[in-house]
Order: structure tokens, then C-alpha cells, then sequence
DNA sequence: TCACAATATATCCATATAGCTATATAGCTG
DNA sequence: CAGCTATATAGCTATATGGATATATTGTGA
């Protein structure tokens, strides 16, 4: 569980692999795609998605002969929560806009 | 502003550190205190604060002898408006919320 | 099936990181 | 100021990481 988030820091801890994701952001792309705006060999790049892999961050596909990437959602997510006990410190209102969302969201998220 | 980011994950990335600011958290602590729960050497503590007082997750204050430690939120409100671009991927109501909230705020947030 | 295209894996190198022990520094207290 | 307490720094070792080049793998299409 602190495994997962350990991956998932360390994987973020890259510029490149947070381009990555960003270029993700906005759909598949392939291997290629991917590497295109890097200055770096086709090799370091597939090192970094496996790193992004195995963080759980991306997956691969399949299609054709290439294996496009997507965006895994739900790592960013252990990320978001885990923070979400921290939000107190820098968002004063934090606890009175919780309780208020609390109460609407029955309206605005079913 | 990107380097923020790497040496911020860097340092989130390990499980001792997340232990520390869950540890500050609860309010300021000695480096004495924050070694406690752990079976590290000092020195190593001492290694894991400088790694978050480099990244700003943390501040080294003085009093007498000791030279507590405290969270630093911005820090970590930086990583929180990183992600939060990929809110919308796990969390399909986001948008209509953030609308939501955009009108409210004027209530509940001045 | 042969050659190409897309991607992965192997190997090697340089640097970074996390831990340790030993020692230094700084402030308090008698 | 001597000695104790709290913490930092130095120096060392082992392992991890990020990069490169060379090569292997797998699917497609003639």
C-alpha cells in the first residue's frame, strides 16, 4: 500500500515521465509518439514507461504492430488522497467548504 | 518551477519522509522525536530532513538546544495543483462540481 | 517467407541515494 | 569552562537510476 505510493512518487520524480503523462493527458500515443519531443534514445524512453508501468500510472495496449499507451487513472488518484490529508495546511477553508460539498453532492453527483 | 516538482516527488517518494510529515502533521516535532518510531540512525534522520527541507516540505526552526522542525504546506500545495489537471480522469463529476463551487465560493470563501 | 517497422531487452557506465560509524558543532548547565 | 545534550557533517559502502549502444523480438505486408 506505502509500496504503491513509494512507486508512484519515484516515477513522478522525472520531468520526462510527467511529460509523459501530460502527453497522455490527451489520449493514447504510441512508443514513438511518445518519444518524439525527447531528445533521448528510443531505449531510456521505453525505460521510462516501464517505470510508469510498473507504477501503475500507464498501460500498454495492443493495436497493430504498436503498443499505444494510455493513462491509468487511479494511481494519480492514491496520490490525490493521500494528499487530501495534507489539504488542511494550505486551503484555510478547507473544512467548511468539505462539509458544504457534503450536503450538495447528493444533488450534483448522483 | 519543474525542479520544484522532481525534488518534491523525489522526496515524497520515500516511505521514512511520508512518515515525517505525517509525523509534523500533528505539529512541530525535534529531530530527536521524529527519529523516534524509527530504527534508523540519527544521522540517517538528519539526512531525511535536509532531503525535505531542500524539496520545502519542511522548515528547521531553533529554540534552546533543539531545532524543531514544521511542515511546510507550500510544498505540498504544489504537488496538489499538479495533479489536480488530471482530476477530471478518475473523478467524472469534477467539472459540474468546479462549476459549482466557482459560484459559491463568493459565500462560503470570503 | 523476407524485410521492415515498432518496441523491448541486454550490457555497460556514471552518478545519485540510503544506510552506517565516527566525529564535529552549538547550546545548556553545573 | 567542563561536560552533557541535540544535531550536523564527513567519509565510506552497497545498491539504484538514467543514459547510451547493440541486439533481440514481434507483427505486417510484399
Amino acid at each position: 500500500m506505502n509500496n504503491k505510493l513509494d512507486a508512484i512518487f519515484s516515477a513522478l520524480a522525472d520531468p520526462t515521465r510527467r511529460a509523459i503523462l501530460g502527453r497522455l493527458a490527451n489520449g493514447k500515443a504510441t512508443v514513438a509518439e511518445l518519444a518524439d519531443p525527447f531528445e533521448l534514445s528510443q531505449p531510456a524512453i521505453s525505460k521510462h514507461l516501464k517505470v510508469l508501468e510498473q507504477a501503475g500510472l500507464i498501460r500498454s495496449g495492443r493495436e497493430a504492430n504498436s503498443r499505444p499507451r494510455v493513462l491509468e487513472p487511479a494511481a494519480l488518484k492514491t496520490v490525490a488522497d493521500w494528499i487530501a490529508d495534507y489539504r488542511r495546511f494550505w486551503d484555510q477553508s478547507f473544512d467548511r467548504l468539505d462539509d458544504y460539498l457534503s450536503k450538495v453532492q447528493g444533488y450534483e453527483n448522483d
